[in-house]
DNA sequence: GGGTCGTTCCGCATCTTCTTCGGCTTGGCG
DNA sequence: CGCCAAGCCGAAGAAGATGCGGAACGACCC
């Protein structure tokens, strides 16, 4: 009787699981709290957290930053539409985006547009310049529409 | 000659700033590396670091776990607009949305949506029902637009 | 100009936590 | 029934985290 344990799960069992949710609240909970959260050893807990980063299902840790602290107070949500003629470019253009600061997250998306860059600047100017001078002023961009973003949350 | 240093930071110094940006990219950096990283005692560093989560710089830690490697490789990107009529009740119900398993970011945003909903779920049932249940079915949403997430990476 | 107060930083000592390694148990298979 | 592979455990050495007393620095007020 256990119909829900072997998903899609590419073999990971309710361990892991558990591990990657607690994970997920607490990045930095101790190896030893987490071996007697989930009701391993530390070792075997050690073990499995290598192995849950070499596979790829924990990308990383990551402070959770507040960029209004940073000087980036503004943020906003910018939706881009790529000129039907240079699609096979979106790949290299998105990832030379990716390097700009001000980009924190680039979603490739379906719909009218084509991905939406989630980014945080110091004022309204840079914000602008972003869009006129990176995006717009590139010969790939056939469009682009922002909106603000007023407040940010994280899910569960 | 130091005209970029004291902008909007409210008492940040260059070093905290350091701080942040080495754990904004290794949330699990040892407390000596960094403090080493930022010529400051590891002391010193840990004093810093315990000041930025009380002032809210530091919201927190977190792995950044791959959706698709616990059963949620379907993501999504919601737009949802609220009754023009029922937007003071916006907040608490973006608020249980943050509740739900498969929401993993709330964006309120300006323009024709009141805000984004960055959602991950098991297959597009899921989704569906998120959507008709959740948001068209209640009284508060006057309409939905869904966009499939092909990738997402994380900025810089 | 000098003294004092407050703040910040440092270095040390201690305690916790991490990490590795060898051995053990379990389960599957011949 | 015995063998093999995989996973787990526990202990010990190494590494890191944390609290505290003291010192340096700067500001401010006599």
């Amino acid at each position: 009787m256990m119909p829900d344990s072997p998903k899609d799960l590419r073999g990971l069992d309710h361990i892991d699981l558990e591990l990657l949710e607690l994970l997920e609240v607490d990045g930095r909970m101790p190896n030893n709290a987490l071996a007697e959260r989930v009701g391993v050893a530390p070792s075997t807990c050690l073990t499995r957290i290598r192995r849950l980063r070499e596979i790829g299902a924990i990308r990383g840790f990551h402070a959770d930053v507040d960029p209004a602290w940073i000087g980036r107070p503004i943020q906003a949500m910018i939706a881009v539409r790529i000129r039907s003629d240079a699609r096979d470019a979106i790949g290299k253009f998105a990832a030379s985006l990716a390097g700009i600061p001000a980009v924190r997250d680039v979603y490739f998306v379906s719909g009218s547009y084509d991905f939406l860059l989630h980014v945080a600047t110091a004022d309204v100017a840079d914000l602008r310049s972003i869009i006129t001078e990176r995006l717009s002023g590139t010969h790939l961009v056939a469009g682009t529409e922002t909106h603000l973003i007023f407040e940010h949350r994280r899910g569960s």
